[in-house]
RNA sequence: GGACGGUUGGCUCAGCGGUAGAGCAUCCGGUUCACAUCCGGAGGGCCACAGGUUCAAAUCCUGUACCGUCCACCA
């Protein structure tokens, strides 16, 4: 077993990156040494549990971002001293794997019923083991950081403990029931699911208006019409509804209308549910398909079952149209009408139409005898902890979503026809008279027979994992269980406990592993944070809270953080059938694991979308390559027999760039830290990106190199040596900083500064390693300001280089004029501004000849200017000088009007911050000193 | 029907009460000993629109438009 990386004890890079190399390997050392891993211990715990992905899956962009947000936090919590746990693991996926493995099934030309019911499973459970995990292995291809010891699956052993003890308890305390309800049924999945799982689309269609002829006709009134989208179901109506306001009804109430097709009786009735403004006024009453109508028809006490479409979709109970697709059956009732003079007008008409979210099939709501949760108490429990804060929202706005949601919760259907999923723990006492005709059948066959038949409807079902011994009710001992299975969300949503082994306590001897579990339930439960995207909020997170409420009294994590959808760059979701998916897998062939990461990464803001394309990942691949390069050059000018530390590093004999670069790095710790907090991961990664670029390698970087190259005088090596301490350091951080979100590179990289002995923290691998929360080098922050003079110098020699277009290696000469307290610092500085400049001497407080530029400096920090001229023999446009600075002068003027309105204004003076108007001053003076010394330029040009 | 979010340079987004920012793209110039996956510079925005609050508004409030999403018993 490897344990350590092989790393050579050379000081020099291959010239570019290539994560592919070092990745794996890193990983396999990663895995080794079990970095990765935790138990309990006196720290603090820092947990999350994976939103398990189906095992169906194969890693998308969704899973990148889901899964690296939550690798980002686990490993900066771990290098901030937390006991940091990742639980990993997929889920069974219910309807949806099924769905999958019939479809492989099918290309053999069989069904699940070919196979039966005890086969169908073996096979299930073959192809899990198959397949089941390629999505966990492709979260390790990622840098997932989980422990992956803990790996469950929410069929597993363990975490079926928790389901079959969570069912019982909520069934014996009278949570759990059973009755004939309307579900949403899917007719190609063959069984019924919950309210959520129904997506709604706007489909297009048409509102027919059919004219229903009154029994006892009158000459006024002839017809009633009523106006539908489903005219197939009118063969199921049991009656006629308007509003008891509705004056144009008034005399309808009561009578009866002679259902046309099957020529039934129907009454007429009056229901506040219904909405005069809609069609007629009047509706078709369909309780068995149509849940407001089941609704009114209850009211009414109409019969509530009359079933017209069955679980095919298919046509029945109604003559010559039975056996009909319901599609089909519409046609032809709209032609029959027709044909009778019934159709009174068809308009067009968009409404929302309910979509299985597994198949995509269209929802056949219909009377179904199934298994409820009653959700009201339980959502009354999570109101009270979410409005408690007592878990809190990132973005807040989720917190409000989910409270009405909960506010308004239906009863959740529980049961699914399918046989992959966890089989209801609940047994019937078999009826044997009943059964007596079913006698032959063997116990598979007996699946197919609707339990109804062969159970006695006298005895209540008991809940029980086993087989019941004795009825308590009629003393009978032959039991058949529940067919039907339990919703996939289920298990789900007791995950957060169930992966610790809660259910333990009844099953204690079966399995040796759950010895501790007790012990890490209350060590790790509850989480820390849930990372997720809205999608699931509902079907997932709300029920994870009143689950882990009810079941341990205690909210499963205090934080969730919400994140987007992945979209392309159309704001599509990406989709296969669209063609517009971004596949990881080949993003981290392209640009490298790290790069993905980083991407995906800086485009999360709280609770946004994000929007991808292949280019989306350029940017990221390109700065692991400048950082990359940033660690190959500080190594580069490494000498063995020195010793870098930052003991090395004294205030008195710092530059100003050293104790700038320090000073920056200061603030971009701290604003780190805050940042995690409030989980502003793509701030962090702005903020890096922009402290290692742009300050690190663009100034300081250039900058050391100056001292770097000289190693003559003990002065020299002196300062040598400082300069690389601080490179060394600021490295070490920044590879710190940047590791929970490129832990790939940053792990390269700290082994390799490692083994040289040049890391100031000697953990051996950077996973382990302590965050920095505060710079351990002293410096003088006074003196960090003032780099801003350089700084601003410099850009302004480069601007005018290029305004003039100065060849590269032209090194012109500059004179600068100030007051000495600046020029003081320029002049000790001045191997800077030559350097950075590309200029070959400074002259100070000279006049400027004629053949030179002049341009003003502005150093905010003493609120004072400099002016800049660079001398250029032959090259100097009077006229075009003279332009350039009028028109400067103009807007400096302009903006000197507008600081002087505010400053002449009572009401600024009174109501603004001091700093506010201190800082107005500052650029009062700044600019009125800049406005006079353009004058006198523009004056001198004009002699 | 209700609610929420978005609308900032050609593109993707940051800023969320005090002189408009980044990356990509564009243009100009670059083999100065880490990096052309690079370096230097430049152009480009009355911050969707209309009102209001404020000394001050891209930033807060109200309304409108467009885009997106969620919820609802749209027959």
């Amino acid at each position: 077993m490897e344990h350590t990386l092989d790393q050579d004890n050379s000081f020099e890079l291959p010239k570019v990156y290539a994560p592919s190399d070092v990745e794996e390997k890193i990983y396999n050392y990663w895995l080794s040494n079990h970095f990765e891993q935790s138990c309990p211990d006196s720290r603090e715990p820092f947990v999350i549990v994976i939103p398990p992905p189906n095992i169906t899956g194969a890693l998308h962009m969704g899973h990148a971002l889901n899964n690296t947000l939550q690798d980002v936090l686990i490993r900066y919590a771990r290098m901030k001293g937390y006991n940091a746990l990742w639980v990993p693991g997929t889920d069974h996926g219910g309807i949806a794997t099924q769905n999958v493995v019939e479809k492989l099934l099918l290309k053999e030309k069989k069904t699940r019923h070919d196979l039966g019911r005890k086969k169908f499973l073996d096979y299930m459970w073959e192809w899990r083991k198959q397949t089941g995990d390629t999505i966990l292995n492709q979260l390790q291809k990622l840098g997932c950081c989980c422990d992956w010891s803990r790996t469950r699956f929410t069929m597993d052993e363990i975490c079926s403990l928790a389901v079959n003890k969570a069912f019982i308890k909520l069934f014996n305390e009278g949570y759990i029931y059973r009755g004939e309800r309307i579900v949403n049924w899917c007719p190609r999945c063959h069984t019924a699911i919950s309210d959520i799982e129904v997506e709604y689309k706007e489909q297009k269609s048409y509102l027919w208006f059919i004219k229903y002829p009154l029994k006892n006709a009158d000459s006024e009134n002839k017809y009633i019409v009523v106006a539908t989208t489903r005219p197939e179901t009118m063969l199921g109506d049991v009656a006629v509804s308007v509003n008891p306001k509705d004056g144009r009804y008034k005399n309808f109430i009561g009578r009866k209308v002679i259902l046309p097709l099957v020529n039934r009786e129907i009454p007429i009735i009056a229901d506040e549910l219904i909405d005069m403004e809609f069609g007629t006024g009047a509706v078709k009453v369909t309780p068995a398909h149509d849940l407001v109508d089941f609704q009114i028809a209850q009211n009414h006490k109409l019969v509530v079952n009359l079933k017209v479409v069955d679980e095919n979709a298919k046509m029945i109970n109604v003559g010559k149209y039975t056996g009909l697709d319901r599609f089909e059956c519409r046609k032809q009732v709209i032609a029959d009408l027709e044909t009778l003079g019934l159709v009174e007008k068809v308009e067009d008409y968009k409404h929302s139409v309910g979509f299985c979210y597994r198949c995509n099939t269209v929802i056949e709501p219909l009377t179904s005898d199934q298994w409820f949760v009653k959700m009201d108490k339980l959502a009354e429990k999570a109101i009270q902890s979410i409005e408690k804060g007592e878990v809190v929202y990132y973005p807040e706005n989720w917190k409000e979503h989910t409270l009405r949601w909960l506010k308004n919760i239906k009863d959740w259907c529980i049961s699914r026809q399918i046989w992959w999923g966890h089989r209801i723990p609940v047994w019937y006492c078999v009826d044997l008279v009943k059964t007596e005709k079913l006698k032959n059948l063997t116990e598979e066959d007996l699946n197919n027979v609707p339990i109804k038949n062969y159970i006695k409807s006298s005895c209540p079902p008991i809940a029980s994992v086993k087989k019941p011994s004795k009825c308590s009710c009629c003393g009978g001992t032959d039991f058949i269980q529940d067919p039907d299975v339990l919703d996939t969300w289920f298990s789900s949503s007791l995950w957060p406990f169930s992966v610790f082994g809660w259910g333990k306590e009844e099953n204690n001897n079966e399995i040796d592993k759950l010895k501790n579990f007790n012990l890490e339930l209350n060590y790790y439960y509850p989480t820390r944070v849930l990372v997720t995207g809205y999608e699931i909020l509902y079907l997932w997170v709300a029920r994870m809270i009143m689950m882990g409420l009810y079941f341990l009294n205690k909210v499963p994590f205090s934080e969730v953080l919400v994140h987007g959808i992945v979209r392309d760059m159309h704001g599509k979701k990406m989709s296969k059938s669209l063609g517009n998916v971004i596949d990881p897998i080949e993003i981290v062939k392209q640009y490298g694991t790290d790069a993905l990461r980083f991407s995906v990464v800086s485009f999360a803001g709280v609770g946004k979308d994000i929007h991808l394309s292949e280019e989306s990942f350029v940017s990221a691949r390109n700065f692991m390559n400048k950082i990359y390069n940033m660690t190959r050059f500080i190594l580069m000018n490494i000498e063995r027999e020195q010793v870098y530390c930052i003991k090395n590093v004294t205030v008195d004999k710092m530059s100003i760039a050293d104790n700038w670069i320090l000073s920056e790095l200061q603030n971009l710790v701290f604003s780190v830290q805050k940042n995690y907090e409030k989980y502003l991961i793509n701030s962090i990664s702005r903020d890096l990106f922009d402290f290692v670029w742009f300050k690190f390698c663009d100034w300081y970087i250039e900058i050391a190199k100056l001292r770097l190259s000289k190693n003559e005088t003990e002065t020299e090596k002196e300062q040598k040596v400082l300069t690389m301490s601080i490179l060394l350091y600021i490295l070490e951080q920044i590879l710190k900083l940047l590791h929970p979100m490129i832990p790939f590179f940053t792990e390269h990289m700290w082994q390799k500064l490692q083994k040289l002995n040049l890391l100031n923290d000697k953990s051996e691998s950077i996973m382990k390693s302590v965050f920095t929360e505060k710079v351990e080098i002293k410096f003088d922050s006074f003196s960090a300001q003032k780099f801003e003079l350089i700084e601003n110098i410099v850009k302004e020699i480069r601007s005018l280089r290029n305004n003039f277009k100065l060849q590269s290696n032209a090194k012109p000469e500059i004179i600068i004029c100030g007051s000495d307290d600046v020029l003081d610092v320029v002049r000790q500085y001045e191997i800077y501004i030559l350097r950075l400049g590309w200029v070959n001497r400074i002259r100070y407080n000279e006049n400027k000849p004629s053949h030179s530029t002049t341009s003003i400096v502005k150093i905010n920090f003493i609120a004072k200017t400099i002016e800049l001229s660079m001398l250029l023999e032959g090259m100097i446009d009077i006229e075009k000088e003279k332009m350039r600075l009028k028109k400067e002068f103009e807007e400096t003027k302009k903006f000197i009007v507008s600081l002087e309105e505010k400053l002449a204004n009572d009401k600024f003076i009174s109501c603004a911050p001091k700093d506010e108007i201190e800082k107005i001053k500052e650029r009062y003076i700044l600019s009125k000193e800049s406005l006079g010394k353009l004058e006198k330029f523009i004056l001198e040009l004009e002699r």
